[in-house]
DNA sequence: CAACTTTTGGCAAACGCTTGCCGCATGGAT
DNA sequence: ATCCATGCGGCAAGCGTTTGCCAAAAGTTG
């Protein structure tokens, strides 16, 4: 119990305080403060002064231990950098904060060992999880899911609620695009292998292209950094596609550096589309036609979904999944199929 | 005490049962696992066996109500979504779960209030604060660093230890740029009032220009988002400058836009410098001229003179400033000033 | 006015861990 | 042999809350 900020000595009010200033016991004090209605209220207020008075805060951390709750919910990003993220860390801080939860953010670098481990160690830190685009398998998904309170987006799972984003529905939207703007040699430019929504988007992308009797071709996987847009580009250049669904826009942005270097003119020689349309996507060079969606609701709509969750009375009856609507917003990096 | 998440049951471990097992008593496991030494090794061994069999993760509740560190220590921002963040995000991250640490992420949206009020709430929450480029005022910043363990990054303070970003220094090197590409009327597109650094930043370049002969002109202040770029576009092309430095890159970018609408070329009608060098800089369109220095680092740096702060035995001798260099990164934003 | 029911507040036992203090061994020095 | 240091493990008292249980007070009913 050392002092180990050894400042002014701050002797922190704790609920000791406030009762005896009250002039109440410290359950009082307690309930006063997290279960008005159990108490008079004339004797809340009497608490609630004596509380301002000495600038008491609850200590969560005691309030953790004896009740079981912490007030805490973490969320598990593959990479805090991806801007994709930026903006479901908004919409869940946002949510989380007016409803008094505290946001814990976690980096997972891409890694499914790194997400279960997290998983398990702070099993008491937090109430919840949230998991933005999971790299877990599904057994180890089913397993967490089954100890604690979890919510997944873009990663679907029979044991967990979902946030999903609609892509699929959006390569649909995008190969109507490309094709009718005369495109018939598609290529999917691939994300993570353990991603999941990369697999169901190129599931997506084959079956459409088949149905609508378009040539595709795919390279990758590619980390979705615009780091590895080199690689992309050269990969998909060599394929002799005239246009590209990639997996995300931060590959995709990665891309169009890559294909200007090359002198590969886009969108005349090469049509590009990304997906999530982050932030830059307006205003890189050219401007990235994109699969949008409400990505900060879909933070919110998850944060609603585990809280929903965590309160015993709607337990059971909330909501298993969520689909954001997604639809394509078309800049200047798509145009017609070169003629050759 | 109920059981909130009526999951399995999973009765969780404790130090009880670790003991239990090992057939010692709860101090020892306490011992053998935060305070190894201070137990012969081979008790401590069983120990770890023992815990390792029984899946045991200490509760950091707990652990926090009985030593009174709570591991984790918070990071306050202004805004979340703002790409100089990240990095700073990023850094803070990665220092603090090399050293075992827990980050707490709260946006404060750019209010002083909110800031200090955080820092109240939360200061059983966490051992120590980085409030990067915080908004709060002079005697806010001493009252908070008088009771608990601060670290400021881009915001002097005698209380605190800082980590600043020389941007003064690079003001200087934009400064000499554009005055070597002939420019003589520089307008200053200014940041919020609040914001200390930008109040550093004017005064150098007020300071350096007057050296140098040149014509100033400020415009501002600007919320440091890209939709405030269209209203400083229009308020620096008014004042007759033909090259503008920018509060930060996200204002810079949304002026790049707004130029462009306006038919105001870039670099040839104006130039542009930004500040930051943030994700997006690069592959802007054009490509901006900015300071650039080491974000990230910066974050690092904080997360170490805070646990040196924290560690009782560096305590009073570790350093109390770091100052991060920085350098012009010159891109396509800014060229030869107009011959009218 | 007796017999109940409701409100309301206090008591005290957890919650899971850390740590000051004590005492038993063990082994070296005298 | 005796005395001390030293190493090591256990005991138990907290840390600041919440909450089940109880009892006193207040209100209701017939």
């Amino acid at each position: 119990m050392a002092d180990s900020k050894a400042r002014t000595a701050a002797p922190v009010p704790t609920i000791r305080d406030v009762a005896e200033l009250a002039g109440v016991a410290t359950s009082t004090v307690s309930r006063a403060l997290s279960n008005p209605g159990r108490v008079n209220h004339v004797t809340r207020e009497r608490v609630e002064q004596a509380a301002a008075a000495l600038n008491y805060v609850p200590s969560s951390q005691a309030r953790g231990l004896s009740s079981g709750r912490t007030n805490a919910i973490a969320l598990l990003v593959p990479d805090v950098t991806n801007p994709f993220y930026f903006d479901i860390i908004r919409g869940t801080q946002n949510q989380l904060k007016a409803a008094g939860y505290t946001q814990l953010l976690v980096d997972t670098e891409e890694s499914a060992e790194m997400e279960a481990d997290t998983l398990r160690k702070m099993q008491r830190t937090a109430d919840g999880f949230i998991l933005a685009a999971s790299r877990l398998t599904d057994a180890q998904l089913v397993e967490a899911a089954s100890s604690q309170a979890i919510v997944t987006i873009n990663r679907s799972s029979s044991n967990a609620p979902t946030v999903m984003i609609d892509t699929p529905g959006a390569v649909v939207q995008a190969l109507e695009h490309l094709s009718s703007l005369g495109h018939t040699r598609i290529c999917y430019v691939g994300g993570p292998a353990s991603s999941w929504s990369n697999a169901k988007r190129w599931k997506t992308f084959e079956d459409e292209c088949r149905e609508r009797g378009l040539t595709t071709s795919r390279v990758g996987p590619f980390t979705p950094k615009t780091t590895s847009g080199a690689a992309a580009a050269d990969a998909a250049a060599r394929t002799g596609a005239t246009a590209c669904i990639v997996f995300n826009d931060l590959l995709a942005i990665g891309m169009l550096q890559r294909l200007r270097e090359r002198g590969i003119r886009v969108p005349e020689d090469m049509s590009i589309v990304g997906c999530d349309d982050i932030f830059g996507a307006d205003f890189c060079n050219p401007p990235l036609t994109t699969m949008a969606s409400p990505i900060e609701q879909a933070g919110r709509v998850a944060v609603s979904m585990l809280l929903a969750q965590l309160d015993p009375l709607h337990a059971g009856s909330s909501r298993r999944l969520a689909v954001m609507p997604t639809h394509l917003t078309v800049r200047g990096s798509t145009g017609p199929a070169s003629p050759n």
